[in-house]
DNA sequence: GTTCATATATAAACTCCTTTTATATGTAAT
DNA sequence: ATTACATATAAAAGGAGTTTATATATGAAC
């Protein structure tokens, strides 16, 4: 059975007002059109569904039946199309978004705090892992968007967007306030016990390929997956550790952390978002790009 | 939001098949035609729907989202579209009956049988009250469908068809097989104890009709409101009572009543079926009543 | 009873929504 | 490079749906 479903929504609304003319009025189209659909949605069906009389039309027993379907079909549409009017207008939605630890710390959090203050109805998910493993997830739809490191493995279905540039630096804490003056050479960095991030990690192999590039071999003491972990034994004087400059403003400024100057200094790289080039983002994401990226 | 409820069904299609153009041929139509109902749904909306990749179409999120609403709502469509096929081949469906106790069990009955046996699906409900109950229930909308005793009150809003005639009579048990042979006058059945229904019922009207047609008056010495109850009186020996003959002949042939004939004779009267004169009756209930009427 | 107001039905003409045809574009596979 | 496939676009064609005008029937009001 074809029915035409514009039919319903004129079936349904002269059920609802008991009169042919009163739902043309409301549908804002002539009487005789009402008319001409409901004889035409009867001949579909094969069944009459009004009794007219001079009163009005009322619902035969079978109109009744299909009334009740079809008002529970013309709720579920209007219910769908509520939902997608807060999507549009963000009264509602979800985004998941993938980055290591340490960017969600430093640089996603900053722009979540103001998203979430805009759009206090938009869950948010976070999820921390490998980079590698992050790329996996948002190929999967897993992910909405991921905020990276760059140079990434720069994939044609990726969408790539810089948001942020930041300087790799070498820390140390007061003991090595003496490096802090003359400029060092990055080989003369042997001669101290390092803290490195271990392999693999996205700044790991930034580091490495900034170490081969200038023909240089540092051999670490010690290897930590954790970021923050590093930086904490750097704090107490365990050795010369690989940090972000930007990421560790408050530690340089309480002097909690030194900068070591280093020859040649680490080009610097950016942190951009990372989309799935075909994709559509929804409002909320789209939403949330656009905070971070204008200006 | 006015959306064009036909572009649901569309939207649904290509949603399930992934592929505007697979969409298009099971929906009979041109791929671009897909399209272009598509593109409307999502200006209607504001939303896009699908990614259109050369692979086909998927759903993007707010697609995904107004698909499960739309699913439920086409399949609520099709559910009230399949319960009309049900009652139309009469595979589902109710009826509602109103009938004095003894037309349902004499009249009603063996049409009930041979219905149910064909259409063993339909729920029937009988209702026995006096008629005046009945006619308001009909009125009502409660029931569907009266079996009377003819003529009722003839009101333009209903429609009667007549479906049988019978013949009132009197009548004793062995008692008074002496009165079965010579013709009685009416008011000669005054000599011996009379046993009529109690006002008010239909047949009692008619009956008091017919002696003020006579000009007699006769005087009961037993009024009860059970039909039923009467023929048992009468068959014990108490007296005469009155009874439609096609509904006791079971009783005339096995003797335990015999007719007193009395002249003038009742005028035969009639039972029939008593709608409502503009409703529109259901597909159980048109083909109950097309049963009762046919030849 | 007659008139007025109301509700639906019908017919014909017209509008514009919908569809088709034809073509273009871009991607993936061979 | 070529073929196959999926969607997009433009213009033309067709018909579904709408309106206008009119008819019919009923209930209400006077």
């Amino acid at each position: 059975m074809n029915t035409n479903y514009e039919a319903y929504k004129i079936f349904c609304c002269v059920a609802q007002h008991g009169s042919i003319s009163k739902a043309a009025e409301k549908l804002l189209i002539s009487q005789p059109a009402v008319t001409w659909h409901l004889k035409n949605l009867e001949n579909q069906l094969g069944v009459t569904l009004f009794v007219r009389t001079k009163k009005g039309a009322t619902l035969t027993d079978e109109g009744k039946i299909l009334f009740e379907y079809v008002k529970k079909g013309i709720d579920n549409f209007t219910k769908g199309e509520n939902i997608l009017t807060n999507l549009k207008n963000l009264d509602s939605g979800k985004i998941k978004i993938g980055a290591s630890t340490t960017v969600s710390k430093h640089v996603l959090m900053p722009y979540l705090e103001k998203f979430h203050d805009q759009y206090p109805n938009i869950d948010i998910e976070i999820v921390n892992n490998l980079t590698e493993t992050l790329l996996t997830e948002l190929r999967n739809g897993d992910l909405d968007i991921l905020l990276l490191n760059l140079p990434t493995i720069e994939n044609k279905d990726l969408k790539i967007q810089k948001i942020l540039e930041v300087q790799d630096i070498f820390v140390g804490n007061k003991k090595y306030y003496d490096l802090t003056t003359g400029k060092l050479k990055l080989e003369d960095l042997n001669n101290y016990p390092l803290l490195f991030q271990k392999s693999p990690s996205n700044t790991r192999n930034y580091l490495d390929k900034y170490l081969k590039d200038n023909q240089t071999s540092l051999i670490p003491k010690m290897e930590i997956v954790s970021y923050n972990l590093i930086m904490e034994f750097v704090k107490i004087g365990f050795g010369i550790g690989y940090a972000t400059k930007e990421f560790i403003k408050d530690e340089l400024n309480a002097k909690s952390l030194y900068e070591i100057e280093i020859i040649p200094k680490v080009p610097k790289r950016s942190i951009g978002i990372v989309t799935l080039d075909k994709s559509i983002p929804n409002y909320s994401v789209k939403k949330l790009i656009s905070l971070m990226t204008e200006k």
